[in-house]
DNA sequence: GTCGGTTCGTTGACTCTGCAACCATATGCC
DNA sequence: GGCATATGGTTGCAGAGTCAACGAACCGAC
């Protein structure tokens, strides 16, 4: 996986009045700078814990659980790469070549889209559903002994309702495209 | 920057019963996984969108601005590599070359720890003060519109409360070794 | 002392990602 | 139809991160 970084929390101060050079101190003690530290250490972590137990269990990381995931949930178990890459949040480029990788073991099928002589899709194949399933024991039982444990029923709806006005507004343009290309089979 | 990614939610379910060979379906849901899921995307879409931010306005990746602002608030402006990785949250290599970045545009200096031979401190330098508080507003601009300004006051607590739940039990192994190196000057 | 095991920071090799450029196709306008 | 523009996906390249291996220095037991 890549990597975190956790930031913020900045304001002036003077470290001693008639101090030396070294002068000014930078922090703000901003109300709710607590909270969006938190929300960066407790995001690294966790993922970084995560992604360590799903690579060295599944050789899978993160992203392409995610990937293969996102996948199995379309209707057809078919995506465009278009969409595959915005809700995985990964650059274009980035879904080639993660799409790349998934296809090279096997673990999903590239087909080109019907209606869309440009398009593209990512299927998943049996085998990476297979993968998928196991890989999915590991990966829920870090996210529930990391994440879901350590918290209660009503924290988790205001957390969930909480960051669900954070992320929204986020959304990038309004997807027109549709999620897959139109029913191909029965 | 990295990359985020966002994951969960399996379970099995039968497409239809008699289904062709592409059988079953993964999905779960179990209760605070809408919880983890925007977790995980109003951090990816946060992040990305402050990072670019922070880039077209300094030239700065959060995890540069995360490193002075860390260096910033140790005393003495200095930190020993070690320490640095780890509230930056990234490996060894990672630190050594981010502060590599710093160094070569003049915003950190490496000096030899007094005490340790084999320890090296990263050193805020005027330059980096200055530039650490020049990118604080464009920063502290960004969480408040994307973050803190999306939430009230409550909510800020609970995030804060919840959040510290998970990450706390994740730190590090007890760190021992001393922040910096000791009082050098006066 | 000194010897074995650790820890510190750096380096080399590699992986993953994004950006910009690219070609192919689609779409709207004339 | 024919052209200008936009969109979809891939590719070259560069940036930033990890891991494993390394030498140097520390630390404790003997």
């Amino acid at each position: 996986m890549p990597s975190p970084s956790v930031s913020s929390r900045p304001t002036i101060t003077m470290e001693s009045p008639t101090a030396a050079p070294a002068s000014a101190a930078v922090v703000a003690d901003e109300p709710g700078i607590g909270a969006w530290r938190n929300f960066l250490t407790a995001h690294a972590r966790v993922t970084r814990r995560l992604d360590e137990e799903l690579q060295a269990a599944h050789g899978l990381s993160l992203a392409e659980y995610d990937a293969l995931l996102q996948i199995a949930h379309a209707p057809g178990r078919r995506v465009r790469m278009n969409v595959l890459a915005e809700r995985v949040i990964l650059s274009r480029s980035g879904i080639t070549r993660l799409v790349d990788r998934l296809e090279a073991d096997g673990s999903v099928q590239r087909i080109a889209c019907a209606t869309d002589a440009r398009g593209q899709e990512a299927v998943l194949t049996e085998a990476g559903l297979d993968r998928l399933r196991t890989a999915a024991t590991t990966h829920l039982d870090g996210v529930r002994r990391l994440f879901l444990g350590r918290l209660d029923a009503p924290a988790l709806d205001s957390l969930e309702a909480s960051l669900g006005r954070v992320a929204e507004p986020l959304a990038s343009g309004t997807r027109t495209t549709h999620e897959g290309c139109p029913p191909v089979d029965a």
